[in-house]
DNA sequence: TCTTTTCTGTTGTAAAAACAACAGACTTGT
DNA sequence: ACAAGTCTGTTGTTTTTACAACAGAAAAGA
């Protein structure tokens, strides 16, 4: 456990605490270790669930697959991000989507009840832990409605530009990554693969941008 | 002011706080109106905002219209519910959308900082309401995920059942209102009016489902 | 290294949506 | 009561997507 302080000291969760602050609010949260592998399941649709989850290593994919087997990837978690946020509620019900692992990974789990609901007071970064937890369910929040407002456009090719225009600006540069091989960023902007990879061989024959795997580089028209 | 306070006693973040508190902490918390006519933008697009908003009566959507003019209803504010709870991190940037007001509305403004960073101690109920905050923004999280699962669905029709089963099982019933006309739900749904206009025709007269004008009842095999 | 599996691009066809244009019903405001 | 405007359904055409099937390249595993 203690190998994960410094990997959460950079966390937006724990941003301005020091480490050994984290490590006495690890006991006072009580802080458990879980360990996936590949392909495994961290949490399953229907499941009921109260703690808040901080990935430490690996990668996973929120993710829900319909009753014809239409798998739609709501998100993506890395290193360092948290998630399950959304269900510590008490009315907050059944999980609505699994969650994946797609790389062997770890996670570390909080009682968030504590955080929210113990006197804030308990330990003295506690307050600023609840303040971080606030911005940080903020700015899903923004990631969300982000990611509407892809999905939001008709053609499999506006989706394309306005997710890649995004990362593109994320990364502050017209070359960059993505998270995702071609069939999970069709089920992230839910479009069917080879349409899409119809789509992106057409841009790119227009010269609207260039890419090599997941590495993409978009020329000035795309951008604006 | 004063009139609002019983609307605001029976909102999720006031929920639990007595009047004459809640009365206490429209000081602490700077509370001011602001009225908006039909529609009338409340907020735009790009500006910057950093307060946590109530709507006291009337109705909103937020939505936001691209470059080609098309309308996308990201989600609808109703009276008790909150907004901008995205906005409130230091670092969160310009709106990303628009607030419209659809009918004559007015609009409690809060100074959210004085809520997340000033010692919860200094009102009695002042960590309750943090509480609340915390939990709504949750719950609004859960809703952008459930707008999620509408929109990855491929068709209109599917799109229409997956919404539409939804409402039924909010109003705990297989007949209920919407609070859209067609061409909100179809900017809501991100799909053309006419088709989703005449996909609805068509399940009705399969008999799926039937309607007058915005309310629908749905058939048992539509709910399962 | 060789085999197996996964990933990506390609094509053709069928299905669905977008778009445009219009008519009748219903509202709203004067 | 009347006129103007809005809302809803309807139809036909064009565009786009979904789906299915396949082949070569790349990656993973034995």
């Amino acid at each position: 456990m203690k190998k994960y302080i410094p990997i959460l000291k950079r966390t937006q969760l724990f941003s301005g605490v020091g480490e050994e602050e984290i490590g006495a609010m690890l006991n006072c949260l009580q802080a458990r270790l879980c360990a996936y592998k590949k392909s495994e399941y961290v949490l399953r649709q229907g499941e009921h669930t109260d703690t808040l989850m901080v990935l430490a290593e690996g990668k996973l994919h929120i993710q829900r697959d319909d009753y014809w087997g239409n798998r739609s990837i709501i998100n993506m978690v890395s290193v360092g991000e948290m998630f399950g946020e959304a269900y510590v509620a008490p009315e907050s019900g059944a999980l609505m989507n699994d969650v994946l692992a797609v790389e062997d990974s770890i996670v570390i789990l909080f009682d968030v009840k504590r955080i929210v609901t113990v006197c804030p007071t308990a330990c003295r970064f506690h307050s600023m832990v609840v303040q971080n937890l606030f911005f940080a369910i903020s700015e899903k929040n923004r990631q969300l409605v982000q990611k509407l407002t892809f999905m939001s456009k008709r053609t499999t090719r506006e989706k394309l530009i306005a997710y890649l225009s995004e990362e593109a600006k994320r990364s502050n540069s017209s070359e960059f990554s993505i998270p995702f091989n071609r069939q999970q960023l069709a089920d992230y902007l839910s479009v069917d693969r080879s349409a899409m990879s119809n789509e992106l061989c057409k841009m790119r024959d227009e010269g609207m941008l260039e890419f090599e795997k997941n590495r993409f580089v978009l020329h000035d028209d795309v951008t604006e």
